[in-house]
DNA sequence: GTGAAAGCGCTAACAA
DNA sequence: TTGTTAGCGCTTTCAC
């Protein structure tokens, strides 16, 4: 094969060379330049920059991360991208990761042991500087390559005892409190509960501050009245079913997540029964979709701006913190109740409540 | 600062050099054991292995991108992450190319142009290996920075004259014919059609197939019948809005989307129109969430599975093909219908052919 | 303020 | 079959 006979021909990307030949100076001061440092004279800036500008460079990030030890990009693991929460989520940690240099890597676990393993080994390789684990699962244990290299992780409800881990403690307790109250001052008593898989941290604290919740309240709580579902509009559908079955039914149902809510607002309308006059709904997530459904669902927002600023807040602490500086290490996100159409006071409560006047 | 004393204090993250010491060969023989050289015999193959995982050694990607001039690195860009189309293809574009040794480089352009352009940027930083243009949109001005550094491209329905672009057909034509003949057979005659914005490709050529369609169909087309949406659940709300202002209004709506679909179904709800009984609704894509609305969406299946495999296919292609070797540049997606429950004979026609036993 | 030179960790020629 | 060595493109001392 025919070697290419002139330089000239070879037309390849520029590098920092072919900038620092045109503006002719050195490559030192081209990278100074690029990387803004204050030691270069205005007059060698100018003739730099012309030269980029010229030569449509851009530097290439391997080499610089190589040498620079820094890669500038960050991994965000989530549970499941095709739930909706998720995509919103990560639209937001990008936004806030590219506003401030960095790059993502984005995987979905899907619950996955295995998975996760392997995508942990795809961020270790391509040297992230940290990782956010928002898939508020069970998978902990794969984690440990993360600490082994000792790479700045985030998690959600879940301590890792770890001087690179951070955690995103999340306040469920308010949105639910508030939830539980709204509908016990529109007369409910008979509140059941449609779990999340108990695999995710995030689903056992739901549930648990369910029952903190119902207990403060007065209410007693009815082990059938608590079905664990799989955070799927699907799940919802079945959780609604064995909730009908049940001899006394609730008159209100609160769900671990947005879907579960779709999935027993859509059940509950196949079977005849009205929302919110024969049964009140309540979802957690306020998930875009909510806002839009029949009707639109009263909810317990989880706000994921607020959650990947925090993510992205805890991973460049870590990454980039002096020697000696305080880090934050643990963050809260809160929650609230958004009240829409899918709640009403208890039909049958009612009534009662309107020929006596006192309630039981 | 005192520096390290020994270099037993430097536990820091093993390279190939040690691995080759450790195994007591030379970094070479490492590389090409890593690399499954056939180069290496039995033995040293053995070597190399137990020093690795003894080691918990794992190359880095920046080194290797560096010489060797390959990142396995693919951008994919989607128009908006937050439709559930999106992420669903964006979850089969990452399986198939984790499943071939590739990481992927996600964003959303949200029909932006100058995000697109600093997302392109990014991504010829990291050196990406190609780029699936999946953003439907008139964004492709911008890509020229991909063109210019001969980065090879796929993108969906547009041509671009570049050695390096590829392009996937969707061949929404067999779909939407199904559709609108489905719709005639039922009896239907006033067929509507709610677009797409025309910023983008498919909402264009899914307009000109229903104009084709209903012509086959010998169909009369009312310009007020064709009203552009947004492809948002919001703008299919204000589309039927505009569709039920007309004095004569259509027995059916074809919707350029599931989501602008749903709009429909929600708004028709709240209007009390009975859908399929008063109205029948047709969407195009079949996300996941269109089995579950109410009535369960009849609609023209786009597979992601399939427009990922043809995404990635073509870019592989030009990623790796020698020279010489002929790679396809054309792809084709097709599409179905699937029927479910939104669609049935027409409220009024029905009762008038029950009365005369013809049809108008 | 600027430049020369030493690598970052790896692959790929070339030798042996 | 194995090892030696020259860089990939950049940042970062260290001199000047």
């Amino acid at each position: 094969m025919a070697r290419r006979v002139s330089s000239k021909a070879a037309a390849k990307t520029p590098d920092i060379r072919t900038v620092a030949a045109l503006a002719k100076v050195s490559i030192a001061t081209v990278s100074r330049t690029i990387n803004g440092s204050p030691a270069v004279s205005d007059r060698l800036t100018k003739r730099v920059w012309q030269a980029i500008k010229q030569l449509n460079y851009f530097p290439n990030t391997h080499a610089r991360t190589l040498v620079s030890g820094r890669s500038r990009l960050l991994g965000i693991i989530v549970e499941n991208i095709v739930n909706p929460f998720f995509p919103e989520l990560i639209q937001s940690f990008e936004e806030i990761a590219v506003a401030h240099g960095y790059e993502i890597l984005v995987s979905s676990s899907n619950g996955n042991p295995a998975v996760l393993a392997t995508c942990v080994r795809r961020m270790l390789e391509r040297k992230v500087e940290g990782v956010a684990v928002l898939s508020f699962g069970a998978e902990e244990p794969v984690l440990d390559q993360l600490v082994i290299n000792d790479i700045p992780m985030v998690l959600a409800e879940f301590h890792l005892d770890n001087p690179k881990a951070s955690t995103i403690l999340l306040d469920y307790s308010t949105g639910i409190h508030a939830a539980v109250n709204h509908l016990v001052k529109l007369g409910h008593r008979r509140l059941a509960f449609l779990a999340g898989p108990h695999k995710l941290h995030s689903a056992i604290t739901r549930e648990n501050d369910y029952r903190t919740a119902m207990a403060k309240a007065g209410l007693p709580i009815q082990k059938k009245w608590i079905v664990e579902c799989d955070h799927t509009l699907k799940g919802g559908v079945v959780g609604y079913g064995k909730l009908q079955a049940l001899p006394i039914r609730p008159t209100a149902i609160l769900c671990s997540n947005d879907m579960t809510a779709i999935g027993v607002l859509r059940a509950a309308y196949i079977e005849g029964l009205r929302v919110p006059q024969d049964l009140s709904v309540i979802g957690l997530d306020d998930i875009d979709f909510a806002e839009f459904t029949l009707p639109p669902l009263t909810t317990i927002r989880l706000s994921r701006a607020d959650l990947a600023r925090a993510a992205f807040e805890a991973l460049r602490q870590q990454a980039e913190h002096g020697i000696g500086t305080k880090i934050q290490r643990e963050f809260l996100v809160s929650t609230s109740l958004v009240v829409r159409g899918s709640t009403a006071p208890p039909a049958a409560e009612q009534e009662w409540v309107g020929a006596t006047g006192v309630k039981p």
